[in-house]
DNA sequence: GTAAGGATTGGC
DNA sequence: CCAATCCTTACT
C-alpha cells in the first residue's frame, strides 16, 4: 500500500531508516512504471544541522523542507544531478531524507537520473502523486547506520551516524 | 552585478 | 586526478 503523509509526519530519524525495504514507484509519460527498492538513505535535520540546506534558513530553494512530510525536495547539485529528497517531520521543522541508492540503482546522481527527475518535481506530494510514490510491501530490512556522505564541512554534525544502509 | 562552490559522477 | 555544468548564496 501507497504510503500516506502520516507515515512522513513522523521525526526523520525514524523516517529515514524505516524507508529501507519501502518500494519506490515512478511511472512515466509513456505509460511504463519503474519500481525499485530503497536501499540507502541519509537524515539532515533542522537548521542547525550544518549539513542540512535548510541551515541557512529559509530561501526559495529550502522553502519546501519548512512543510509538513510527504512532499518531495530536489534540487541540482554539480549543475548535472537531481538528487531525490523526501521532507519529512511537521510543519515549520526543516528535515528531509535523501534516497542515496535503490536496489537497481546505487548513487544518489544515478537515482535521479533513473527516474527523470527535474525542477517540476519540487513540492510534488508523494500521497497524491500519479507519477511518484513510495509503496509499503510489508518487508523491512535490518540495516546499519553510518556517517553521512560529503558533509566534511559541517563540524560535528558530519560525525552523525544519519546514513542507513541495508 | 559578480564570484564561489556544491548531499556527484565518469572519464582521462 | 579533474572537468562537467548551473543554480543558489554571499558579498561588493
Amino acid at each position: 500500500m501507497r504510503l500516506d503523509n502520516k507515515f512522513f509526519e513522523t521525526d526523520v530519524l525514524q523516517v529515514a531508516p524505516m524507508l529501507l525495504g519501502k518500494t519506490l514507484v515512478r511511472t512515466f509519460s509513456d505509460g511504463s512504471e519503474f519500481r525499485a527498492v530503497i536501499t540507502e538513505t541519509e537524515a539532515y535535520r533542522g537548521e542547525e544541522d550544518l549539513a542540512c540546506h535548510a541551515s541557512k534558513g529559509k530561501t526559495p530553494r529550502t522553502e519546501v523542507l519548512y512543510a509538513a512530510g510527504g512532499k518531495v525536495y530536489v534540487y541540482l547539485i554539480y549543475g548535472m544531478y537531481w538528487l531525490l529528497n523526501i521532507v519529512t517531520g511537521p510543519k515549520d521543522f526543516p528535515q528531509g531524507v535523501l534516497i542515496r541508492s535503490l536496489d537497481k540503482v546505487q548513487g544518489p546522481g544515478r537515482v535521479g537520473k533513473q527516474l527523470q527527475l527535474d525542477k517540476s518535481f519540487y513540492g510534488e506530494n508523494l500521497a497524491t502523486s500519479h507519477r511518484l510514490w513510495v509503496e509499503d510491501i510489508g518487508y523491512q530490512c535490518t540495516y546499519t547506520a553510518y556517517q553521512r556522505i560529503g558533509v566534511d564541512y559541517a563540524g560535528i554534525w558530519k560525525n552523525k551516524l544519519w546514513r542507513f544502509v541495508c
